[in-house]
DNA sequence: AGCAAGATGCTAATTATTTAGCATGTTGTT
DNA sequence: AACAACATGCTAAATAATTAGCATCTTGCT
């Protein structure tokens, strides 16, 4: 009955479905290095079994071992990732945030990947005026 | 000498550093109202208290009430969560978020936002071999 | 067949988070 | 000057998260 504290993953847990939307697929121990100041290899699986529980994630057999995966599409996690990001720090604006990302120095962009996006930014213009999809 | 449970933020902590970062600066009770699920006003204020302890927001007074804020900019704290969420799902590739972006329907762009996009852009184009900053 | 390496299942215990509640102080009316 | 409304400080208690450890099962050698 306690839906929010369903809803809202712990930090364990938010770390391990980080890398599984990395990783799209990930053993224990995978998940396990790529979480930070990781804890024991008992722990990881203890908490996946918890994730798996709770139906965020699902495992599927691999040979000897587990795959674990988000059971939520990574395209459906990653507009709703998105949708908080642009909420929290740019006030709602999606350029702004286009904005950031074009100016953060740890993420420089090719002269490929600007005439892409400039592409992009063209038919977006299109479409402007026509109906959501 | 736990560092790791300095430096990620549990559940609760997080959703009232988000707050904090939208509003810049807020009392307890607005900070309560920004909350998912929002406990008790009382539990609002300790969590508060606890995170002014570990350093992540301090508070001035203002007339008879706090105005809490957090202690890391904002430029840095968003060039964080953007390089995270960069990382998580877009395989480190800020054209691939900005193009997320972009398609995203609950974040329509308007024409002038799309101008001055394509402006940004042609910026970067031309700061593209030049050195960082 | 037997053994080492590496997997899972489970449970109990520790640690951290999250919460409510009470005592108290301040502000601004009436 | 008394009261209501709304602050804060603090502490104890309930709840949730996090972890380790042991028992057990496979797999692939030798």
């Amino acid at each position: 009955m306690t839906a929010p504290l369903e809803h809202e993953l712990s930090r364990r847990e938010r770390q391990i479905m980080d890398v599984l939307f990395q990783h799209g697929k990930a053993t224990a121990a995978e998940v396990r290095e790529g979480m930070p100041y990781a804890p024991s290899y008992s722990a990881v699986r203890a908490q996946l079994r918890i994730l798996e529980e709770k139906g965020h994630v699902a495992h599927e057999q691999d040979g000897p071992r587990y795959l674990y995966r988000p059971t939520v599409t990574k395209a459906r996690a990653t507009r709703s990732a998105l949708n908080h990001m642009v909420d929290t720090f740019f006030n709602g604006s999606a350029e702004q945030a286009m904005a950031a990302l074009l100016d953060d120095s740890a993420l420089r962009l090719s002269d490929e990947e600007l005439d892409r996006l400039d592409g992009l930014i063209q038919q977006a213009r299109s479409r402007e005026k026509r109906p959501t999809r």
